[in-house]
RNA sequence: GGCCCCGUAGCGCAGCGGUAGCGCAGGUGCCUUUUAAGCACUUGGUCGCAGGUUCGAAUCCUGCCGGGGUCACCA
């Protein structure tokens, strides 16, 4: 670490220092006190430097500041078709075009060469002649200093090569960025039918969520998700903002956390000597918003949650969470079925998305289904002939279920909706009316004094959402926040502080209404059939590799 | 956290007790319409790390690090 800063100081360049290009001797100084546990050129990168200094050597510029370009790739091949139908039969006319991007493909051939450069649109070939261009320039190909992964710009005319490729033949280019480490090596090969066939893709999943810059680089199909899931988000914001909601913003950091059973990450605010909690949820802020008169609000962000990794879980996720007055929970069911069938038809043009081996079809409505009936069909148990914990927790164990002993009862149920029913429900689902016990902010139901107006939905198996008819009669929530402190065993970690502020925010008048929160990564997997959050997360999170640089390890004698 | 599997060249993989191999990429040469271009020659590896067993370990054993799966917990 102090190694490091030393270096950092040495590097402040002296405002008279040229930094252009080529300045070897500022490089070189810069290199000097470079510590050993930093970037060393492999065999390959070695030979990329070279070459790059072969290229200013010659007197051209590896990292230029300027550039143009007047089509994208599939721009470019586009106006090539357009033209040829125009012409109708005949001569097209010229198209000129300066395109832009990575190559991914070279194929040198002596005095001929053809390369593949990929913009975000797609590939285009160019092809390339000596005696089309500036020798020194096409030397620079013909002698591989142009390697694969480098950024080039290329001008010239539209054609088609004697394979039927619309390419640029090429009478200008220029090197935009030197690549100095190979990304890895796909080679695809188009097959009759148009689909593409890869040969040696990167598949190794810790390198690409570790280096996801070289997994979007390489695996088109990995950069699709990641647009599909700014897509998704989009559509989901334009149906809340249809519904009246304002989209807010609420704190990360809480000094009180609350909303969600879960654990939190603990922070320290230093100057406030205070510590904090990362929310787990959004749900106590913005109801109080309500409170404040908006008719409605919701939030899009991050949660957090101090607790295992799995495909569908990632410790800080993308949550999606809405209040709105004057509905209740069937308001709020309708709500979520368009929502997602809207998403769908966005991505897929139809309400039916493929997911692992089935097709989801999220057209409304879905199915509804007491949590009783759910249990009672899959586990043959009424879960209301057994009204304290001590008997359901016997009666779970008499069909083999294993459960740890002093839960509260509605956490029993839940273990058994979980267990024996959760991983049936295929199609979107919503399963309605739970334990009041583990529900201390939803309304109770009118016919029975045990259960509230809350549903969770399930899809392909998984746990997608949950919301409430909200309880706004602040004697009521006072009670379930004392009955949960009561409830709970002193160890769970479940348990939530109580929310004093959220109490006084009630009792100044909440307008009845009905609220929701669903992951929208959960979302994410369904709709772009990936099968681990991990996969709809620019950076999931992974342990840490070992650092030898800290100054514990710097002792060397450890 | 428990259990199971994996970690070999830049990437994809084989080898599983006799001292490390293949394809692609890379290098040299030839080639003015190729497309997984081709042909010839060729470079490249602390076999995750550390111990142990053995005459000998990539290979067997133990521990650690990292990843995946699964169970527990949760969203």
């Amino acid at each position: 670490m102090r190694g490091k800063f030393r270096i950092m100081k040495r590097n402040l360049i002296p405002p008279q220092t040229s930094l252009r290009g080529g300045d070897e001797a500022y490089y070189q100084l810069a290199l000097e006190e470079k510590p050993a546990n930093m970037w060393q050129p492999n065999r390959l990168e070695q030979e990329r430097l070279d070459k790059l200094n072969e290229i200013e050597s010659r007197g051209f510029e590896a990292y230029p500041a300027r550039i143009h370009r007047t089509h994208s790739a599939l721009e470019a091949i586009a106006a090539y078709e357009a033209a040829e139908q125009t012409a109708g039969g005949n001569e097209p006319a010229p198209v000129e075009v300066t395109v832009a991007g990575r190559i991914r493909r070279t194929n040198v051939k002596g005095k001929v060469s053809f390369m593949h450069i990929e913009d975000q649109s797609g590939r285009v070939q160019l092809f390339l002649r000596i005696n089309d261009m500036d020798e020194a320039t096409y030397k620079l190909v013909q002698e591989h200093l142009i390697d694969t992964d480098d950024f080039v710009q290329a001008a010239g005319t539209m054609m088609r090569t004697k394979a039927g490729e619309i390419s640029v033949r090429v009478n200008d280019f220029k090197l935009l960025a030197k690549s100095l480490s190979p990304l890895p090596v796909v080679k695809q090969q188009k097959l009759d039918d148009g689909t593409i066939r890869e040969f040696g893709e990167f598949t190794n999943v810790e390198t690409r969520y570790r280096q996801r810059y070289a997994d979007l680089a390489v695996n088109a199909n990995v950069r699709d998700t990641f647009v599909q899931r700014a897509q998704i988000i989009r559509v989901v914001r334009e149906v809340m903002d249809g519904e009246g909601l304002l989209e807010v913003e609420t704190p990360i950091l809480q000094p009180v956390y609350g909303g969600a059973a879960a654990r939190p990450f603990v922070t320290h605010h230093n100057q406030l000597k205070q510590d904090l909690f990362l929310r787990v949820s959004f749900e106590l802020y913005l109801k109080r918003l309500l409170v404040g008169g908006y008719r409605g609000v919701y939030e899009i962000g991050r949660d957090f949650r101090n607790e295992g990794v799995s495909f569908k879980h990632n410790p800080e996720f993308t949550m999606l969470e809405f209040y709105k007055a004057y509905i209740d929970y069937n308001g709020v069911m309708e709500i979520t079925e368009r929502m997602l069938e809207a998403v769908a038809i966005a991505i897929h043009g139809k309400p039916e998305a493929p997911f692992r081996e089935h097709i989801i079809n999220y057209a409304a409505p879905w199915p509804r289904l007491t949590m009783r009936e759910a249990i009672l069909k899959e586990t043959g148990i009424d879960y209301m002939e057994y009204r304290d914990a001590a008997a359901l927790e016997a009666k779970i164990r008499e069909i083999g279920g294993s459960v740890a002993p002093g839960q509260p009862w509605g956490k029993l149920v839940e273990h058994l909706l979980g267990e024996y029913v959760e991983k049936k429900l295929i199609q979107p689902t919503f399963i309605i009316d739970y334990p009041r016990d583990i529900s201390p902010f939803a309304k109770k139901v009118s016919y029975d004094d045990t259960h509230v107006e809350r549903f969770e939905f399930y899809i392909a198996g998984m746990e997608m959402g949950n919301a409430f008819t909200e309880l706004n009669d602040p004697r009521d929530q006072e009670a379930r926040f004392l009955e949960m402190a009561r409830t709970f065993r002193p160890d769970d970690d479940d348990a939530a502080p109580i929310d004093e502020d959220y109490l006084r925010a009630m009792r100044y008048g909440m307008p009845p209404n009905g609220g929701f929160g669903m992951g929208i990564d959960r979302l994410v997997m369904l709709i772009t059939d990936q099968h681990t959050i991990r996969d709809v997360l620019l950076y999931p999170h992974l342990r840490s590799l070992k650092e030898d640089e800290s100054e514990d390890a710097s002792a060397e004698g450890v």
